[in-house]
DNA sequence: GCGACAG
DNA sequence: ATCTTGTCGC
């Protein structure tokens, strides 16, 4: 675990550490397939005073019949935190928000897995630094971002079958992926976190992809850290 | 100025 | 994110 700065910051001093954060993102293919994927996620107390998170660790045991997924898993560990709510939600400034409590959880767990999937952006941000980045960097490992709506870019509708996939743009460049989970339901914004490329990061959430929208790992981190409230 | 806007 | 249960449909 990196501490790469500070978090009590002002908003344009946390701007500023994205756009130089930004630059050390690593898209590079995955070295191996991930045997040890963790799921992170955060919650909020009522009066929104304090904040959750939990970091739920799954292992691969193998595949569902024939070969790309779905993934069949077995949990390893969780791992929860809870800290005072010390910064607000502000669209592109979420991981200051997030992040603190996210690091106390993963800190916590007995053995660091291969590749964390998070609920929320990875590159796919204005400054390229999504909540999943700025983890991923933190962490010195794989990470994907795998939110459940937009924060930018513009989409062509992916089909509405199981696996289908339109890429997410700004402009002229791919910052991510729209992917559809589960056919007929709403899809994901999928997007490089660090250290994969999108390619990877698209496989590996179709894989996590059972019967429900949100794949396994970032699902079951939501239901550990809802038990938290 | 107006609209958009992860969780 | 959070306030909130049952209910309709595959």
């Amino acid at each position: 675990m990196r501490a790469l700065h500070e978090w009590n910051l002002s908003y344009a001093e946390a701007r500023q550490v994205q756009v130089e954060l930004a630059g050390r993102v690593e898209f590079v293919p995955l070295e191996k397939e991930p045997q040890v994927i963790a799921g992170l996620d955060c919650a909020f107390s009522g009066d929104g005073k304090r904040t959750f998170a939990a970091a739920v660790v799954l292992r691969v045991i193998g595949w569902h019949y024939g070969q790309p997924g779905p993934f069949d898993f077995e949990h390893v560990e969780t791992a929860t935190a809870q800290q005072e709510t010390r910064f607000p939600y502000i669209p592109g400034l979420l991981s200051f928000r997030e992040a603190p409590v996210c690091l106390e959880a993963v800190a916590k767990l007995g053995r660091q897995p291969d590749l964390f999937m998070i609920d929320g952006q990875g590159v796919a941000h204005p400054r390229r630094l999504g909540l999943a980045s700025h983890l991923g960097l933190f962490f010195d490992k794989p990470t994907i971002g795998c939110a459940k709506s937009r924060l930018i870019g513009k989409y062509a509708e992916p089909g509405v079958e199981k696996g289908a996939w339109s890429p997410l743009r700004d402009g002229e460049e791919t910052i991510g992926a729209v992917v559809r989970t589960r056919s007929r339901v709403k899809p994901v914004f999928v997007s490089v976190g660090h250290q994969c490329t999108l390619e990877d990061a698209i496989r590996i959430t179709l894989a996590c992809a059972t019967r429900y929208r949100i794949p396994e790992p970032t699902r079951l981190a939501h239901q550990a850290v809802s038990r938290l409230r």
